[in-house]
DNA sequence: GTTACCAAAATTGGCGCCAATTTAGGATAC
DNA sequence: GTATCCTAAATTGGCGCCAATTTTGGTAAC
């Protein structure tokens, strides 16, 4: 803990703390349980004290690091039952609109999530983890836009990251990933097909499988 | 803007700010619009200047107030579009989530539910502003409770309060608020019953007549 | 050898000051 | 009389210091 500042350190001056430590946090570089210690953050990200202190805060209210009094901020520790709720709210979510995004579908916008799935494609071969996980981000938000509701794809990015203690080591099996990436297709021409309910049944094992509960345990739970 | 400094400002001492002036926002003490300036809340609140930006912060991540740099942070203006789509999201989440609230009824938590409403009937009469909507929270939060997804309840506890510019004065007229608490008994005697079709139609209708959009239009909208 | 206590180092967290930017008002020129 | 520019007041926002609390390491006593 006491030797990190090594990576980022120079080539990130002018962006915001938060998002820095929030990447860092997503990608794994701060496992989850790690202590922030403000003097390391401040020199890690090179900024004041003042700035570590609010991006700190700030993820805490998104409930990302746990702030104890008089001791400090770390990384939350990975919940299964947590884990397994957002996959459950997420599934709800993001299957209640496939009617919606079927009927909203244009050619122009099937042509930009079948991009964006290739994009996800090739970041699996040569792009580094923050990059496979922003082009994973990418579709799915493209995906749910085509609901038609704003608020919608900001809630799911939030509720996204909260159970990431954690996120990217979920696609350390170079099988699993590979399969996400197929079901990106899959979700794409089910949608071209203007078949609902295979859009519906995608969706909702695409969230599932990347959850760290095996799906028939969460199908158990969920009846 | 300038003489505000009066109610709240003996009492409150050992509280966050931030819960203050959310307070003051949801219940229209400080109107859609408002400036919030740093000197007027330090007084207000009798706190220094670091609690009063801390709060501001949190209230802008939570999109409560808008941060305009280096001209301040003022109350999020309503915006009848945002407040449709927050209705379309909360109709989906509490409606998804019926089933699971049926099967977990006990004869303990229909009492519970009850007591809840009733005390929001109470409110009606001799309460606060502030009471009355804190009564019809914890109904709800109790409602949802029966999911078992208790990142749910945190889930749409924390996007009711998204649209809430002028929350309260959707509660202007009192045949509003009185269908209000019968639907509360309503949503319990469905419960009760076991009639999920029922349960579903109650909530939607509870949720889309509370919204400043008619019924008929977000209908429409929804297909 | 182990445990308890004390002291010193480290870390958190509260608070206030000062610079930078903006806004409003007044004075001057047209 | 009106418009424009300049100056001054006010407000935001960055930054650092110091007190309070906790932790750790050492020492002494049992």
């Amino acid at each position: 803990m006491t030797e990190m500042q090594s990576v980022t350190e120079t080539a990130a001056k002018e962006r915001d703390v938060t998002d820095l430590v929030l990447e860092d946090i997503l990608t794994g570089v701060l496992p989850a349980g790690t202590w922030l210690k403000q003097i390391d953050l401040e020199k890690r990200y090179d900024c004041t004290r003042p700035e570590v202190r609010r991006a700190l805060d700030r993820l805490s209210q998104k409930r990302l690091v746990e702030h104890v009094p008089n001791r400090g901020y770390h990384v939350y520790l990975p919940d299964g039952r947590r884990a397994q709720e957002v996959s459950d709210i997420r599934v709800i979510l993001e299957t209640a609109v496939a009617d919606l995004m079927v009927e909203r579908a244009t050619p122009e916008s099937i042509a930009r999530l079948r991009a964006l799935a290739n994009h996800f494609d090739e970041m699996t071969m040569v792009g580094t983890v923050l990059e496979h996980y922003e082009a994973n981000l990418a579709f799915h938000r493209e995906l749910l836009l085509l609901s038609g509701n704003n608020e919608l794809v900001d809630l799911v990015s939030e509720i996204r990251q909260r159970t990431s203690s954690a996120p990217v080591s979920q696609w350390r099996t170079r099988a699993r990933v590979e399969r996400s990436a197929r079901e990106h297709h899959m979700m794409v021409d089910a949608l071209e097909a203007r078949d609902i309910a295979r859009l519906k049944r995608l969706i909702e094992a695409h969230i599932r499988q990347t959850g760290d509960v095996a799906p028939a345990e969460s199908a158990a739970r969920q009846a």
